[in-house]
DNA sequence: TCGTAATTTGACTCGCTTGGTCAGTTTACC
DNA sequence: GGTAAACTGACCAAGCGAGTCAAATTACGA
């Protein structure tokens, strides 16, 4: 490692082109991270910037760099988005609506899984928001098993399983249409509901 | 490939030594299988029969020519005796039963989810597999809707959907422990079955 | 318009693991 | 013992992307 250390450079004056570069290197990282998972070659990275691979070596030091660079854009700010709104949410939907939410964004953003199998664990920005995950989890599971509308036999480590579980299946089988997805949603949240819990519909 | 061709040379007469190197190979292929999936090394299976990973080769041809050979006492056997003792069991337990019991199979042969994964889709013999399965599945699916054990929209596909995850889930993730394993089957029964059906305990 | 240092880049090396091959040696069998 | 079958150690192949570096290019201050 040269000189890298974190995000966007700043430090020192960095020349004209060396800034055009990073900026056009963090929108493409954005867009192939987002479509195409963490694990996206970074030649491919470079050719979506029209750049040349080594020059993302030059600004942001590897992988591990590019990714906190822009993991807030690519999944950190629709997690904690994600995160934030459940809480508003009714006490008794709330594990629901929440577990709905994650689902859709494993299915929508590649990104995501791997953040969630910790594809990466030397990103410390990664395995932040992987805490602050587990968190929520165990805030809301609690709430839910409080409130009645989870079995209680339900734990978080279930919650966490189910969630990795999916991941891997979005990472390495064929991703089913979405309303096959979202039926298996249904199915899955009708296995944790609490006996008392009204379902949606059904 | 040289002359080989299908399951325990007997074409032509053997010598001796080969004889017994292909039974020492088969039977540790066997052990190496269902301990460690399909795609254990070449090598170890050569190192536990105690002869040189070209003797594999001379003996079986390679690989695929080893799993023909073995993949009956691996998985087949197995498999099929359940699906078998699956037609024994009442209407409306059934499909609990079968869904159960493959996936007490996945826990415990990982060589069952190479099959169900299509690792190796160069063997007849794995497909033959995969098909009888498939014809399985559809056959308890019909049978469970048709018997009300069974929610109604659920299909054949989301069976297949949800074997096939798990397999993802064991092959590429951490195995629970078994009892939380267990715990996790019983949610899914719980969010499949039909409004009418009765559950075992919870 | 230079001079210089920052920056880029094409072409490379590297790692890493397993399947598969082959020449040369050993072994079974008649 | 002679011969062909069988075994084996050592080797190659392949894929594939990360990471590196000397050489060329470019920005920028004077």
């Amino acid at each position: 490692m040269r000189a890298m250390a974190g995000a966007a450079p700043s430090e020192p004056r960095l020349r004209a082109d060396a800034r055009r570069n990073s900026e056009q290197i963090r929108s493409a990282a954005i867009g192939a991270f987002q479509g195409q998972g963490l694990t996206v070659p970074l030649e491919k990275v470079a050719q979506a910037a029209g750049v040349s691979k080594a020059t993302i070596f030059n600004r942001f030091g590897g992988r591990i760099g590019l990714i906190d660079a822009v993991i807030e854009e690519v999944v950190a700010r629709e997690l904690f988005a994600v995160i934030e709104h459940t809480r508003s949410v009714g006490a008794v939907e709330r594990i629901a609506y929440y577990l709905t939410a994650i689902r859709d964004l494993q299915y929508r953003q590649p990104a995501f899984n791997d953040v969630l199998l910790q594809t990466y664990p030397h990103s410390r920005q990664l395995m932040e928001i992987c805490r602050v995950g587990s968190e929520a989890n165990e805030e809301f599971i609690a709430a839910a098993r409080a409130s009645g509308a989870l079995r209680p036999e339900f734990t978080a480590g279930d919650l966490h399983a189910l969630v990795l579980d999916n991941a891997l299946a979005l990472k390495h089988g064929t991703r089913p249409p979405r309303d096959d997805y979202d039926r298996r949603t249904m199915y899955l949240l009708d296995g944790i509901r609490g006996r008392s819990a009204a379902s949606g519909g059904r």
